[in-house]
DNA sequence: TAGATTGTTAATCGATTAACAATC
DNA sequence: TAGATTGTTAATCGATTAACAATC
């Protein structure tokens, strides 16, 4: 365990820095200042600074970084310099949705199993894996060394697919049912419920006038 | 325009209350304390009744809140007390479950169009909606009174199909693709990145040992 | 009344911003 | 050297928590 606490805005903001950056790289930018960066990613440059600050100095004063070597750093501080196997459990629309998502593997984060208990979705090909029933999902996640489980399962369901995630040895979960999970402290737990973003949205043209 | 902020992270918070306070009145839950919400979403109570004070007195010192009347207040807030239309870019695999996920129109979101330029996507029905191309973009927004523009395209695409909304009326967008958008300052808009949500877990796991 | 719980104020905590010395 | 830009410290800003008077 490290010594002190990252603020998880930063951990957000260097994941769309490396995106950043990746996309500088295609178009053949060697380097870049902070200031650059700031304004690619819609921050201040004092912010892109003190965000890197926490990991060590990656630029040269007066000059600035080199972007395939700041990259490569982030890359690394994120934990992608390594792929990461991962078990989706419900496929559904958005389950399927997401063993679909190239987006996905192209970060290194591989879907290794999809699992369902509905017999109509059972035996479906999404890609190149089928969807199984749920009695394999402690199986699943320990033959394939799976430490990522991704929840798109109906409210209802949500809290019983994620003991037995955990049972079986995840060490993290992203939640997208709208349902809260009780977890314990070593899970690392992430929700990304989408009628809450778009609720924000509604709030904010409400409240705006 | 209202005379203060209020956090991000409170109308989060609310939209998570609302959909808890839903769940009671289902089970027949009458009343309750800022302490069992608290516990049941997994926040402090005073976070909950600091939430709620921004807007206004809902609750009686000494007894609590009555289910259905905070949960009415709630709603009005967020300003699900009518419908919003709604648009989607990109009919993909995200935009395709977008636009069946039920999940929204619950809550009173209606995708009214999904476009798309693929040839092999034009014509193919999502529910009761049959993928368009972009040329109606500006038509379909104005006749169906669309304020939200959801974006499901390519990263390389992103930025040219959101001028299009913003320039055709919508007030928020909200950004699926791994692309930082530039809007204007009255434009709405919030971002989810899946990967980025994927990333902050591998970050997470890596950093704890 | 005694007990409970809200609404609100003040204290604390944490994150962002501004400023600048270090240094290429 | 002069100009530029980092890395870092201190100041500011904002959000959360603790505490308690108000009041049912």
């Amino acid at each position: 365990m490290k010594a002190y606490k990252i603020p998880e805005a930063t951990v957000m903001r260097l994941s769309v820095y490396s995106r950043y950056l990746y996309q500088l790289m295609d178009d053949g930018v060697k380097s870049i200042s902070s200031d650059e960066i700031a304004r690619g990613v819609g921050v201040s440059s004092a912010q892109v600074r003190k965000d890197l600050a926490y990991f060590g100095e990656f630029g040269t004063r007066g000059v600035g970084y080199k972007v395939d070597v700041l990259y490569g750093h982030l890359m690394k501080i994120l934990g992608l310099d390594r792929s990461w196997n991962a078990i989706i459990i419900g496929a559904g629309k958005l389950g399927s949705a997401l063993a679909l998502y190239e987006g996905f593997n192209t970060r290194g984060f591989i879907i290794r199993a999809v699992l369902d208990n509905d017999p109509e979705r059972i035996g479906t090909k999404l890609g190149n894996v089928e969807v199984e029933k749920l009695d394999v999902l402690a199986e699943r996640v320990q033959e394939n060394n799976i430490t990522i489980g991704i929840v798109t399962v109906p409210a209802s369901a949500a809290q019983e697919v994620t003991d037995k995630l955990i049972h079986a040895g995840v060490k993290a979960i992203l939640n997208f049912s709208p349902r809260v999970l009780k977890v314990p402290n070593k899970i690392i737990l992430r929700n990304v419920d989408l009628s809450v973003n778009l609720e924000v949205l509604s709030f904010n043209i409400n409240f705006s006038k």
